[in-house]
DNA sequence: GCCAACGTTGGC
DNA sequence: GCCAACGTTGGC
């Protein structure tokens, strides 16, 4: 089993909508960048551990856990050319982007990009490193421990 | 809104 | 295959 840590705009989908979504799980759509895809498509399971992080916002940083639902399928948006995540070059034959389900595990304490940042235990997190975008990054076990037992308790 | 950092595109 | 130009991310 793994740790990821996943962000997403809570503009577009916080935490909150998480909460309110089928137990069943949500799709992770809209990733469009090739190492978060093969992050999921390759490395991801059933049952992996997540961070779920919101970005691009006002306090930035780790407001719940989720669950990794299903393995990874083709992302329907890239099919869809209405949606801002359409790739014209994708086909159902061929498709270049996929996504997995999550599941709401749990709300958290917003836990601040800055408050991570005083943390040496933290310090090699991926989320942390200059100039990280990536919206998917894997989390090391003894991060996991740290931030779950001791900064959320 | 700024801008650093990184990813992607496309001409050659 | 190089690399300049451009686009995107995301904290501040």
């Amino acid at each position: 089993m793994r740790y990821w840590l996943m962000k997403s705009e809570p503009d577009e989908f916080s935490i909150d909508d998480l909460a309110r979504a089928p137990r069943r799980g949500s799709p992770w759509f809209g990733v469009r960048n090739y190492q978060a895809r093969n992050f999921m498509r390759d490395q991801m399971q059933v049952g992996d551990q997540v961070l779920f992080y919101h970005s691009s916002c006002a306090e930035p940083g780790i407001a719940g856990l989720a669950e990794v639902c299903t393995a990874a399928y083709p992302d329907e948006t890239q099919f869809d050319p209405k949606s801002k995540y359409y790739d014209a070059k994708a086909t159902r034959d061929n498709p270049r982007w996929v996504n997995v389900d999550v599941r709401f595990v749990g709300k958290t304490r917003l836990l601040g990009l800055a408050e991570l940042r005083q943390h040496q235990e933290l310090a090699g997190m991926r989320l942390l490193a200059r100039g990280n975008r990536l919206s998917i990054t894997p989390v090391d076990p003894r991060e996991w421990k740290f931030i779950t037992t001791k900064l959320l308790k």
